[in-house]
DNA sequence: AATAATTTTTAGATTAGTCTAAAAATATAT
DNA sequence: ATATATTTTTAGACTAATCTAAAAATTATT
């Protein structure tokens, strides 16, 4: 039996993993999950014993395949759940998270696989990121950063880096939410903040913001 | 805060309260929740250290506002959740208490009130137990049990006492459904078994059976 | 390459919850 | 009312997860 604490250093394992390096830090772990790096190191070893995390001592973790699709697993309920909460419950994409958190470690397949059923299996959580499938598929959409796009064209919002509510909330008082289309018309050079042409009404972003905001193009 | 353990010692003592007696034993604690009465005595100290039970050595337990306060939230979780499951998510009744035990321990008074609302502020869950109102008031309905009703009186089924899956597929069997009616026709004395009338069927029924199962006369 | 700074691990303690086995209290039976 | 049986509590140990403080290894700096 896998314990609530293992999944959630597992997915935390996944998430950091996927942020580019081969191998995880242990002190990224102990930010990640707000303790301290030798409790990391405790967990790190059990996690190893298990068979969930490859771990030699001061080079690292990573997940094994076993692993791995526990974090998958963890994250397909966790973004089913965001779906249900704002697209049955009428939660807003600010709030979702921490009781997507409580309701990602409950175990049913039943559940699940019902839950994605009467959810109409969506693809996409309400911040944009794409459901795994029930064998752990993740379909990658391409997507691509607003500080990135040129001038002149026409973009749909799909998808946000940051995902805390106080970015949420911009965004929300902005009228920019997932689907919302809009036309980058100028990028200053000085700021990197960027014009952009959103139902008519022209709105100048930072850089902050267009760095944490995907698009795909229209 | 209250851990999930703590929570389910209350539920416990509340449940066992409710049937009769004034206190509850630590043996009959330990029997419901599946642990050893030197445990139960220990988090009963803990429960009227935190102010949530009355305890005194060797007299047994009970519930002080606060702890009745937190069971019958924990109940109108539980119940409204195991309505979800049935409703839909196409769960059958036996197979919904123990994902509801993992659910009913969700904490977000957001995700109960939106759920309540989604559902259409239900009053019973799928076994036909009350469901609590966001202030703890339970309203209780005049049910019977089938083994106490007169021959020739038309029922309603309103609810089951014994909660098992054994039960309530044997009941699925016999097309025995919350709101299902049926007539009393025979009363056997010498063992008590019950003969019903239930969709121009005749069906004997033990009386086990007839002491598990609520009706209302219609 | 030697030293300094940082990261990671170990050692030992702590808390929540559990257990076994023995002691104490209560209830039952003769 | 005394002995017996049952229930409940205590004492002490165990596991999972955490922490602090110190030691060891790695990385960075000069």
């Amino acid at each position: 039996m896998i314990t609530l604490t293992e999944e959630n250093y597992i997915k935390a394992i996944y998430h950091l993993g996927k942020q580019g390096t081969k191998t995880v830090s242990t002190n990224a772990i102990a930010r990640n999950i707000e303790t301290k790096a030798s409790s990391v190191t405790d967990m790190v070893k059990k996690l190893s014993d298990k068979g969930y995390a490859h771990y030699k001592k001061y080079q690292g973790v990573s997940l094994t395949a076993a692993g791995k699709t526990i974090a998958i697993n963890i994250v397909r309920k966790h973004r089913l759940w965001e779906v249900f909460l704002v697209e049955k419950l009428n939660f807003s994409w600010d709030e979702i998270h921490e009781v997507a958190e409580q309701l990602e470690h409950i175990k049913s397949k039943k559940l699940i696989t019902q839950l994605d059923a009467f959810l109409g299996y969506p693809t996409h959580d309400p911040h944009g990121d794409p459901i795994p499938d029930p064998d752990g598929n993740i379909k990658k959409i391409d997507k691509v950063l607003v500080s990135e796009v040129e001038v002149g064209k026409l973009c749909i919002c799909v998808g946000v880096v940051d995902t805390s509510p106080e970015f949420l909330k911009y965004l929300d008082k902005n009228n920019i939410a997932l689907g919302a289309s809009f036309k980058v018309i100028y990028k200053e050079v000085f700021d990197n903040s960027i014009t952009i042409l959103i139902n008519t009404r022209e709105l100048i972003i930072s850089s902050t913001i267009a760095n944490n905001l995907f698009v795909k193009y229209s």
